[in-house]
DNA sequence: AAAGTTATGTGACTTATGACACACTTCTCC
DNA sequence: GGAGAAGTGTGTCATAAGTCACATAACTTT
């Protein structure tokens, strides 16, 4: 399969472009190019201009943050089919993050300048686009004010089931981090995991949690 | 001034159109439409598609929801210069809320279909959208995680400073509905009114809120 | 291996807010 | 003008979660 059809194929996967014509995805993925990344290579930081896309062909890459007390925060891993950077190419605005391969990597790279370019050949695809922003949009709103306002059991539930999705059963993650990512206190976060681990929902480590009954956990996610 | 030059005026105040060039916001006012609404005349209900964006050029219109349980809470109002329904006229899904004149008014109409055929001729436009739709998703999931943290004067502050962005500071509404409004129970937003009242920042009327320290308000607005 | 550093576990206390209960007031409508 | 509805004011209590204060455990560095 050539670099372009493979590209097509993760473009696909993303809502973003999943209702895009075949044809349309050929043209659009026919404007990419690949770039490779060492163990720990920097991709892009904070403030960089958001000046194209990225997929992960192959490899790992971690989105951090570096919080403002110099602490570091991870915030996603992208691997393998990830596509990340759909709207920094799209409005052009800085990164608001830092990215860092985890190892070696190769990404397919589409830049905001030929992506626009071909925006503008083709309207109609652009529209698609609107739509599609507008989805989010509307999403957004409806499930932010609802994930705020949940327990933090459910919560957590809910990251700890995101997480999975990129790690696995073996999610390895320090609970201060998790406390930052569902916003509350380190404490609170781990006196509902250890009422977890009694219900052999899961098993603690240090800077690791290993799920054991993913039921479970999505049925709380869920909220009953 | 020609109605389409109103309504000229009226899109360029929305942040959506405020990039537009001249030429380009003429040629769009031109698609324009006016439509009159008697005193509780109904423009559109929860359900209906999305086919219009709307401009109040005289009167006020209430977006309103019927709660599940028959109970209907006004959610804005709109009034002379106002614009809403621009996500809807883009993405054509339904309404999600009812809207009702509530005096005799006279509305600035852009039919969706007018709309999406002016972005297929004007690509150029069309990004612009898209770069504005982005910078919406990034500050709604931006301000959204800070509001709904905040603690509940804070909100509930900042929900009267923008009320009276539309009302004057004679704010008309019941503290049923601003619970609803902040996410909080009626009785909380009592007591956090009445204890405003004590430091003389509000006086407090059945179904009507007077605003008298705007200073200090948004001062808490700001979370000191 | 000793010392330091980071992550985790847990108890005690505080605080904000929701829930319920009920009194009181003001409107509306017949 | 009386009855009921809708809006408001307040007390009491329960609860979720934050904060503080340590103890302990696991990795790192020298």
């Amino acid at each position: 399969m050539s670099k372009q059809a493979e590209f097509a194929v993760i473009l696909k996967m993303n809502p973003m472009f999943a209702d895009l014509g075949a044809d349309e995805l050929q043209r659009l993925s026919n404007l990419c190019h690949t770039q490779h990344l060492g163990n720990g290579e920097v991709l892009f930081q904070k403030g960089d201009p958001g000046d194209a896309l990225f997929g992960v062909r192959r490899g790992q890459v971690r989105i951090e943050t570096g919080a403002s007390d110099g602490s570091r925060l991870t915030l996603n891993f992208m691997g393998s089919g990830d596509l990340f950077g759909e709207v920094a190419v799209l409005d052009g605005q800085n990164r608001t993050a830092d990215a860092t391969a985890g190892e070696a990597s190769e990404l397919f790279v589409l830049r905001r300048e030929d992506f626009l370019g071909f925006l503008e050949r083709e309207p109609k695809v652009a529209i698609k686009i609107i739509a599609l922003l507008c989805q989010r949009i509307r999403w957004q709103s409806e499930r932010m004010e609802e994930s705020m306002l949940q327990p933090l059991p459910v919560r957590l539930a809910r990251r700890l089931c995101a997480l999975a999705a990129d790690f696995g059963s073996e999610v390895h993650i320090s609970q201060e981090q998790l406390g930052v990512f569902v916003g509350a206190a380190r404490e609170s976060v781990n006196r509902q995991l250890q009422a977890w681990r009694k219900d052999a929902i899961l098993d603690l480590q240090r800077g690791r949690i290993l799920l054991r009954n993913m039921t479970k956990l999505t049925a709380i996610a869920r909220n009953e």
